[in-house]
DNA sequence: GGAGTTCGCGAACGCTGTTCTCGAACTATA
DNA sequence: TATAGTTCGAGAACAGCGTTCGCGAACTCC
């Protein structure tokens, strides 16, 4: 019994068949997260969701943190991969701006994902693809992980900040604006001055910054 | 009362004079953190940690999450900040080095500093820092803004995957073995025969690669 | 039909963050 | 020096959490 649970066996052959399985609890598991946020999801949460008792989950899986990697791995899984055209930095962009998709789907993903990196089926997919596009690029295998981890975290900073823009998260920027208002640190003050229209269209600054800490990174 | 904890004032001016303050209590959590993890930092820890009761640091903090915030705060304002040399790239590298060390120094850091971006005074001044450094950078407020958020989370992505190859964890790469054991996906099992050896310089690596990014953010 | 195995899950345990409450400790005023 | 007003410390309690135990029910295989 290894302590990954993508190595564990689903179901057992004999004894008493099974009401569920890991993907429904998975799928339940993450529309509660959708609903309700991260800290909505609790075992007994998912189990009311899913008509059964709390304890019963652990027939499927053995802590909720793996309950969490599932979860991961299946929003990783639906990420869409399109071929590779040959562009490294367009098709990386590309792959970002699909796990983008799957972020803004599931406002709770870019915290998790960026505190524990699960990598199940569904992630080895998307770092197969990464590979692909790097196949004809220099570079050890250390640096392409490397290259891989960040396109990740970079995602899901961009997609943090994106969130708590529209989530107008005052609590933010409250002591901003107080530093700001408060004249020391002329720096601040400036800032926050220039601060105050939204951004027109996110979706092509973020392009442009991924392409060009992309290109900056591939050299 | 504002909801964010570095606008509320800190001590009554009358009344029973308070035992603590907010700094002792910061470094009471920082100091359970270090020896026992993020898990270990619970409100009662902290208590005994202090020699006092639980429901006492509710005098002094509104919630437990504004004790985080409290770490996460007292930890940006242990980095060291050089005067910049005008080299923009080199001293927003030079700035990473810096929280690079406090996060080593605290390897709980990278997971808080990258679930919840708090602003305190120590923040702030990081901050200043790399306005000062962005002085005479092209760039509207929102692109500066986002060269400080991607900067922390380059940092904390670079330090977990430190702290994750040091700390012997083979459950990442459990099931990326397996499927590289496994035959399909020839490119992730090259990639993991190529993995073996590990990192001789993870300093300069980091560096290089931080100078390339931020080089290409830059223009 | 019996043996063997697994499943569902109520009940319970220990732990968590947080609130209530009240006596104690202090300052300011008279 | 007495009194009023305010804050602090912290024991007790509450709701909720993840997790474990144990047992009756449900199923497969021989």
């Amino acid at each position: 019994m290894t302590d990954v649970i993508w190595l564990r066996p689903e179901r057992a052959a004999t004894g008493r068949p099974a009401a569920h399985d890991r993907a429904e609890i998975t799928a339940a598991a993450i529309s509660v997260a959708d609903r309700g946020g991260l800290d909505a999801v609790s075992m007994r949460s998912i189990a009311v969701e899913l008509g059964t008792g709390a304890a019963s989950l652990y027939r499927y899986v053995s802590s909720r943190d793996d309950l969490l990697d599932l979860m991961i791995d299946a929003t990783a899984a639906e990420c869409r991969l399109e071929p590779p055209t040959g562009d490294p930095v367009a098709d990386l962009v590309a792959v970002a701006e699909g796990l983008h998709e799957v972020m803004m789907r599931h406002p709770w993903l870019p915290e998790l994902a960026v505190t524990r990196p699960a990598l199940g089926p569904g992630g080895i997919a998307v770092l197969d693809h990464v590979l692909a596009v790097l196949a004809d690029h220099p570079g050890d295998a250390t640096a392409k992980l490397e290259v891989f981890a960040l396109l990740n975290a970079l995602v899901a900073t961009f997609a943090r900040n994106e969130l708590a823009a529209a989530d107008q998260s005052r609590r933010a920027v409250a002591y901003l604006s107080h530093v700001a208002a408060g004249g020391e640190r002329p720096r601040i003050s400036a800032l926050f001055d220039e601060l105050s229209t939204a951004d027109p269209d996110p979706r092509e600054r973020r392009a442009t910054a991924l392409a060009a800490l992309l290109s900056g990174l591939l050299g």
